[in-house]
DNA sequence: ATGCATACATACTGGTCGGTATGTTTAACG
DNA sequence: CGTTAAACATACCGACCAGTATGTATGCAT
């Protein structure tokens, strides 16, 4: 009758909880809601997760974390040129984005400010999905300037810190401001950065 | 026998709501913490606020805002040469950060990752104040190119969008990070940015 | 076929939350 | 002095929360 699948059961949890994550914060985030969302009852959240906390962690572990890859790492790392391939994500970045979407902001920093001063576990993970993030962009950098690609002179951890904080401050603008076009525009800046660290 | 100063309670239950807040998040802030932390009691809150929600707006009003004035607003407002006080003002934002407050992050930028998808009412008053920071700067760079200390091709409204996302975003980082170095490092690519900009 | 762990279901608990109803104290004013 | 409204105090409410106790159904191994 019912059909009995843990695996489709445990990867509905985690992505209604990343829905309800999203909307509300992880602190607001309601498990009621999320067994609403998916038909779950409690006792099977509970034989999965043993509290919302480590559902939390898997949310940020599962989705959170591949999402990034995804979206940067993978494509960062088997890029030739580091310089166009940033443009290009940058430009991913703001084409997935609609009016209607921009409102949730980045799920990452979204979680990074709210959890990371209240829970360690939280603040962990998330910050090594930053430093991933930061030391792929930095590698890339220091092999352009070998491959000269990229501008000898610059600093390339400092100016990978740099690209991820203007990426995360500009959604992060955006996301108030409900407005696509002031991604656009926010980024802009960062993409004329990104041209002058060019050979 | 007890001294009574409503503007001093309403004042003290702001700082008290503004720090719990800061902590917390608005929405998981307590009321009963405020209280506690006063020693006010209920009836006296709810004289002064007729709802939770007007007492975060309140915060946001009276004690956010003013405190971005402050940091940015006047000083920009009267400056001479805005490049110049823009890299002053940046040095002072990381000078009042050691490694004990920098967990906190920005008050304004955790307010509106927090509340501007849930509550239209918070997303406007931090809107507005981002504007007003925003639109300072974007004014004082135009001066600058009319007066010959600004390079005239930039574009002044979009450098503006850049810069506030940048500030926040390392900002963010560095909150993350819980690392000091983590703000001056991200930083230090926007002042060299900001050098650009000079005629 | 039967034993047994996994997978799920239901009902409930204690605690905290924001908010309210109602009562008391204070200070200013006539 | 007495009145009145502002300023506070106390006790309580219903709602929601994460988590638990306990029970049942399923599927696989023996």
């Amino acid at each position: 009758m019912v059909d009995r699948n843990p695996d489709k059961t445990r990867l509905a949890l985690i992505n209604a909880a990343f829905d309800e994550i999203n909307q509300n914060g992880f602190q607001a985030a309601s498990l009621s809601n999320i067994l609403k969302e998916t038909n779950v009852t409690k006792g099977a959240l509970y034989h999965h997760f043993p509290s919302k906390l480590e559902l939390g962690y898997a949310v940020v572990d599962e989705i959170v974390a591949e999402s990034v890859k995804e979206m940067w790492i993978t494509p960062l790392e088997q890029s030739d040129d580091i310089i166009d391939e940033l443009l290009t994500r940058i430009d991913g970045a703001i084409n997935k984005r609609d009016d209607k979407n921009i409102c949730f902001g980045c799920p990452l920093n979204n979680l990074a400010q709210e959890m990371s001063p209240i829970d360690e576990g939280f603040r962990e993970r998330i910050n090594a999905i930053f430093d991933l993030w930061r030391e792929t962009i930095s590698k890339k950098l220091k092999e352009g300037q070998k491959s000269n690609t990229v501008n000898n002179s610059i600093h390339a951890d400092a100016s990978a810190y740099f690209i991820v904080a203007a990426i995360e401050g500009a959604t992060s603008l955006a996301k108030n401001a409900k407005s696509v076009d002031v991604l656009k525009t926010s980024l802009q800046g960062l993409k004329e950065h990104i041209e002058t660290l060019r050979k």
